[in-house]
RNA sequence: UGAGUAAGUCAGAUGAUCGCAUGCUUUUGCAUGAGGAAAGUCCGAGCUUCACAGGGCACGGGUGCUGGGUAAUACCCAGUGGGGGCAACCCUAAGGAUAGUGCAACAGAAAUAAACCGCCUGUUUCCAGGUAAGGAUGGAAAGGUGAGGUAAGAGCUCACCAGCAACUAGGUGACUAGUUGGCUCUGUAAACCCCACCCGAAGCAAGACCAAGUAGGGACUUUAAACAAGCGGCUGCCCGUCGCUGUCCCGUAGGUAGGUUGCUGGAGUCUAUUGGUAACAAUAGACCUAGAAAGAUGAUCGUCUAAUACAGAACUCGGCUUAUAGGUUUGCUCAUAUA
RNA sequence: GCUUCCGUAGCUCAGUAGGAUAGAGCAACGCCCUCCUAAGGCGUGUGUCGGGGGUUCGAUUCCUCUCGGGAGCA
């Protein structure tokens, strides 16, 4: 993933997190606001509530994974923050992929 | 066969498709890509910056049987003493209590100093004296056991044992063995302390370079010189020392956001030989093995399999400690059975 | 990544140059008062001193390993 197409400092991710929308399921809380950009940006957020490190790392890869094979149909021009929630400790790549197709659709992003 | 003990070792492999980081090619691919603990941050170093004008004093910090290894250590190796285990083997913060100070609650007559009961003698009620064998308390009660001895007793005397001191022998040494002697003054130093040895501070968010924005910044020595005072730095304190508390000049200079670097070739890994009981060292040959920066190893479908645990590099090494499924190798000990 | 501090009753804190019954306030519970409740009064219980090991006759206190929580450093 280009590094362009990542959210990056500490202010953008306040920014999102202050003054953004957010919808949530089982596993994971999703967070967006426009950027007035005309391309997305994504940040991946794993607390340290989940576990330890490589726990921390699994979900956080999974997440990704998911994302790069779904964000084709999108808007362009939003920040958007994956968090995911405690009980994605233990979740699978079917299950989290799943999770974010409903987020993505629920948040009316899709085209 | 069972039980135990010690030392290791592996930490899934492989194919296809999609995807990530770095490097090289260059637009298409190729190569490489987490651990035995990467963890805790408990020690020791490298490296960097600060101080380099140091000296003295400690109510500063650390280590603590001996010898060796190492860049160094609180680590490792080999031994000594002590403790545990039938044994293989394991554990051990193990200097000094006769340098001094402190503390030892409760119990107990008494806690570093002795007469409550008892025993014996004189008086034979009271009382005075002798006595540490016995009772009772305690973690600890004046070396232990036995015999002699005595008014009753006591290292008062003797034998053995424990401890202390001196000498002799062996060992580099811790120490061991023997002989002799006097007859023997609790415990605590992970309480203060004494002795011996060691120690500047901070840490890659160290530091170096480039540099938007914002406006300030630098040089010099005197009238604030001398004396004195204040603030800050040099681990604490004292002495000492350095900088600032003025003037002048310039539009540069410093530097925040951000970027680059530090950043991986090193006390390196493997093999062989030699020296050494060993830790380890020397020599020769071969090899190059992560370097990110919202932070790289993942997803799907297969095959084999016992393959599931603990767990993710963030400047780098050497140790220690802690977590850890399952498999597997070797040595040794004990018990039982068979030959 | 580095530095540093703290874990004592349900809650907020004392205590600690080692001495054995570990305290205080609030809360809780019981009784009194009241027709009932609150307030008030009287009384009661409450602790593996975060966990393991060690030193000591004796550890909340000293040493060590470990678990959890907080703060600071750009």
């Amino acid at each position: 993933m280009n590094k362009i197409l990542k959210l990056r400092n500490n202010r953008d991710f306040s920014k999102v997190y202050d003054k953004g929308k957010s919808i949530a399921n089982k596993y994971l809380v999703m967070f967006y606001i426009e950027n007035e950009l005309d391309y997305n940006r994504v940040g991946f957020s794993t607390t340290k509530k989940l576990g330890n490190a490589v726990i921390r790392n699994r979900v956080k890869r999974l997440i990704k994974e998911s994302y790069r094979l779904n964000n084709d149909k999108l808007i362009n021009g939003y920040d958007i923050i994956f968090l995911a929630r405690v009980r994605a400790n233990n979740a699978s790549y079917k299950e989290i992929e799943k999770s974010i197709i409903n987020l993505l659709k629920r948040s009316k992003l899709n085209k």
